[in-house]
DNA sequence: ATATCTATGTAACAGATGTTACGGAGAGAA
DNA sequence: TTCTCTCCGTAACATCTGTTACATAGATAT
């Protein structure tokens, strides 16, 4: 394992600890890095999964090919990136998709075992690896609650009381352009535009360029309810 | 710590060990059992969360008080049930709503050093409780696709493929009835019905009472990716 | 200044979905 | 049988949202 690991700092896995400390602990570990070339299979749908990868270099993808040859890009991994990490510890761990490299690239593998008996003996990777699992499902959590928003309004709504928590101000300064917004809301730009327009008046916001000011807001939290 | 932990065995967390060990296994860890009576305050929205709860008894739920004095509920647990897993080892750990009893409850709180210790001293412990963690993250994902089909037909398609890979036949019976499969969906139930019957007459799929049958399977996933 | 480009507002139309109401089929109870 | 209840299909209508097209304001470059 002669190896510059210095890359894994940019893993959330080992972002807090030191060069040193991360050389000492993988001396002793049973790793593995594979290089890939580029578009090189590195695994196939379906496949058993009992080993995380952490990408030293490179980027790679996860990829659906359906039976019709159409391919669809589930998720894009690069540098410091991990991918499996769900996967291993889970009742089915097979790949949802094939992973391919899209670059060249330069892969850790760790295998289940190696990582239990990493945890185990350092408690820094342990609290590091738990807190990975953990944003990822608060992350996926939030993601729900934006998705669970039906109509127009509601997303709008959401959106309003989350910029009035984080600004800390009843009027709004949009973070980005309102074509952004829209797409992030998964809606039509027009679509946002007539229903600020709706709102404002129907007396709930007020509206000047990019700035929205909340007219009533226990009136915004109420209609989250119904 | 007399008492009696048999009821452990009902958690994912213990699932896998026997009462006598997890009884060796408790009797050094610093765990602290509260009981609750009914309507009790656990714990405050915003509060900071640094214990892990597992219901021994009774049922509690997360709430979501607005302003207005409106109530939401977001989560309900009953025995055997663990929460605040996915907070203790996040960055932002606060609870996300009020936790309250619902009925008179006994839990059993594990500070996140005295989890951090099980995780060290029990491998099958660990396992555990990364499997809690990644499992939850596979359910959320899913949930995370379901909900990302837009249309009625992408939620129909999205079900039919499901049930094809169940099942393992192109000729599909309904596990529920139709209304709840519209309910599951988000959607109404003559909604479902009208798409159900556009299908039909497309020529995607054959219907007679509760059986679906595939005519095209191709078309389906096809349609999935537009 | 002029031209150009982008973000935005606006409107008209089409399509998708929710809402509501009604009737029939089938299961189970009296 | 007859009644009742639930599930389901169906239709008419209302509403919401996407689609497309066009106009304008402001920024930027030449």
């Amino acid at each position: 394992m002669v190896q510059d690991l210095s890359v894994l700092q940019k893993s959330p896995l080992f972002g807090t600890i030191n060069t040193h400390d991360i050389k000492k602990m993988m001396e002793n570990a049973p790793t593995r890095i594979v290089t890939f070339s580029k578009d090189a299979l590195i695994a196939e749908e379906g496949e058993n999964c009992d080993r995380l990868g952490i990408i030293l270099s490179g980027e790679i993808e996860i990829q659906k090919i359906y039976a019709s040859g159409k391919t669809v890009t589930m998720a894009h991994f690069k540098e410091g990136n991990i991918f499996g990490e769900a996967l291993i510890f889970s009742k089915v761990h097979l790949y949802p998709g094939t992973v391919v490299s899209r670059t060249p690239a330069q892969i850790l593998f760790l295998q289940k075992s190696t990582i239990i008996s990493l945890c185990r003996k350092h408690p820094e990777f342990l609290e590091n690896f738990l807190s990975l699992l953990s944003e990822r499902i608060l992350m996926l959590n939030k993601k729900i609650k934006e998705l669970s928003m039906g109509t127009i309004r509601q997303k709008i709504a959401y959106f309003l009381l989350e910029e009035y928590e984080k600004q800390g101000n009843l009027t709004i300064k949009l973070p980005f352009s309102k074509e952004i917004i829209a797409e992030h809301m998964g809606i039509q730009r027009p679509s946002l535009s007539r229903e600020l327009v709706n709102m404002r008046e129907e007396g709930w916001i007020d509206m000047e360029k990019n700035i929205i000011h909340i007219k009533d807001l226990q009136q915004l939290t109420d209609f989250l309810l119904d």
